[in-house]
RNA sequence: GGAGAGAUGACCGAGCGGUCGAAGGUGCGCGAUUGGAAGUCGCGUGUACCCGUAAGGGUACCGAGGGUUCAAAUCCCUCUCUCUCCGCCA
């Protein structure tokens, strides 16, 4: 009970100024470049500013009040120069106000989610904590290719002829690697479908105001994100910016609640400067499919779906049979809407000689996106309070791929599918083929 | 893309520059009437922020943003969205 009082004002300026030693902790924790003081200060030469516009504007009312009644005309001429006088005080203030108000905001949006208490303090993803491991890393009888290798001799990718059409880090894939992606995702939907989510195809654009909203930093040499130029939109990086966005502004009925949206999605990351050994092949790409779930929830609900957002996760790559740990996401790697966040890692025999690669995500954002998204619900008492929103990876089908690939191929250099994926896929293994 | 029409509270729908936070209706809540229900009657019914322990007070909001004015839902400009027609198109 506790927690949930804790986060259910995390955010709200009121909570900030009351537990400023809490909040500068919290900004320390994740290693962000925010400053809490700053924002109090600023919020006090807001309310300032505030009353005194007010003020002003309340003995403009009165005048122009008193003036819907006749009187002399000396006294009337007197009114009028108090109402140019007043007209003035409130252009000034009005001004003043402004400026303040768009410094606090753009403060304001700098402070992180607080984090759960749990979660492991650490500054990057090396101080995450493995906490569940589901199969073992997969063991070869002889010298296990990457998904790059696999992929070019199966040919079902071509990196070459995808870098001189559309440039590094994107991809065609061909044969049995389009049937493969077309199996996971349709796979992952039933499974989503019979957890009760809601299926969508969501636009692969959104604008920039959801992106911020959500979180996402659309501006600046070292954002992730594709913007359109002229337009103030953008290519989504996660069907979580389109599936939170879709209840943008609006007031839920608690027993609507929790809402499940599973969304497919293209998604498209500029992952300006990421390069080398580890985001070889298909890891890193500028452009993948995804199916992502998406939950509004009322905030006494949050902490257990989250845990059901991993369980599925959990479910779905079990069911393929692809080893897997899982990690609690230290404080430094939460990025700034999360409250807790889980990762799924699946192995990787390609990756450095065998390593686990992140394969999924799930985050408990508590209202953190709702606050800037304005999503609220009308609770018992008919107050609007903001809803808890969360998101998780089903599949991302590039990832999924590399991992299908390393663990499953064989001596003669084929892949076997997955058992759970062989009526989506209609084949059971793919290749070997000979060269040529 | 071109032409026209429109955008007001939960919904429908009035609105002359000051008497409009906004008529009227519907819905909803409470109460009365009734054996009970329908009906009828009465009262109430937006959001956000600021000040205040509270009671309460103030400010803003009539698609969004600017402007004119002492005073704007009402006048002017820009934009967005919706509808109708035309064009283009998978």
């Amino acid at each position: 009970m506790r927690a949930y009082r804790y986060y259910l004002a995390m955010l709200d300026i009121r909570f900030i100024k009351e537990n400023l030693d809490a909040v500068r902790q919290n900004i320390r924790d994740r290693y962000m470049n925010a400053d809490a003081d700053l924002v109090v200060s600023l919020y006090d030469r807001r309310n300032g500013t505030l009353r005194e516009l007010e003020d002003a504007r309340r003995r403009r009312n009165e005048n122009a009040q008193a003036m819907k009644s006749p009187m002399a005309a000396e006294d009337r001429a007197r009114r009028i120069e108090e109402g140019k006088r007043l007209k003035e005080t409130i252009a000034r203030l009005e001004s003043e106000l402004q400026e303040i108000e768009a410094s606090f905001a753009a403060e304001m949006a700098k402070i992180p989610n607080m984090a759960h208490p749990a979660a492991p303090r650490g500054k990057e993803d090396k101080d995450n904590l493995e906490v569940k491991r589901v199969g073992a890393p997969t063991r070869f009888s002889f010298t296990p290719k990457d998904h790059v290798e696999l992929g070019q001799s199966l040919d079902i990718i071509d990196f070459d002829t995808a870098t001189k059409v559309s440039g590094t880090k994107f991809y065609y894939l061909k044969n049995e690697g389009v049937i493969l992606e077309l199996a996971l995702v349709r796979y992952a939907l039933d499974v989503l479908a019979k957890h009760g989510f809601t299926l969508m195809t969501t636009p692969d654009v959104a604008k920039t105001e959801i992106l911020e909203g959500i979180g996402f930093n659309p501006r600046g040499a070292e954002s992730n994100v594709y913007t359109l130029e002229g337009e103030g939109s953008c290519l989504i990086g996660t069907a979580e910016i389109t599936l939170g966005g879709y209840y943008s502004g609006a007031v839920l009925e608690k027993d609507q609640l929790p809402i499940r949206f599973a969304g497919l999605s293209h998604c498209f990351r500029r992952e300006a400067g990421a390069a080398g050994q580890f985001s070889k092949g298909l890891y890193r790409v500028h452009q993948f499919t995804k199916v992502e779930m998406f939950v509004y929830c009322l905030p006494e609900d949050s902490e257990r779906i989250h845990e059901e957002l991993r369980s599925i996760e959990e479910e779905i790559f079990s069911s393929l049979d692809i080893p897997f740990r899982v990690v609690d996401t230290c404080t430094g790697d939460l990025g700034a809407p999360a409250y807790r966040k889980w990762d799924l890692e699946a192995w990787m025999p390609g990756r450095n000689n065998g390593e686990w690669g992140e394969i999924t995500s799930t985050s408990n954002c508590t209202d953190y996106q709702a606050r800037r998204l304005n999503v609220r619900y009308r609770d018992a008492e008919g107050k609007n309070r903001f809803v808890h929103m969360l998101n998780g990876t089903a599949i991302a089908c590039s990832r999924a791929i590399i991992a299908i690939l390393e663990n499953f191929q064989q001596a003669d250099g084929s892949v076997r599918i997955p058992k759970a994926l062989v009526p989506y896929c209609g084949f059971e293994a793919i290749g070997p083929r000979r060269k040529g």
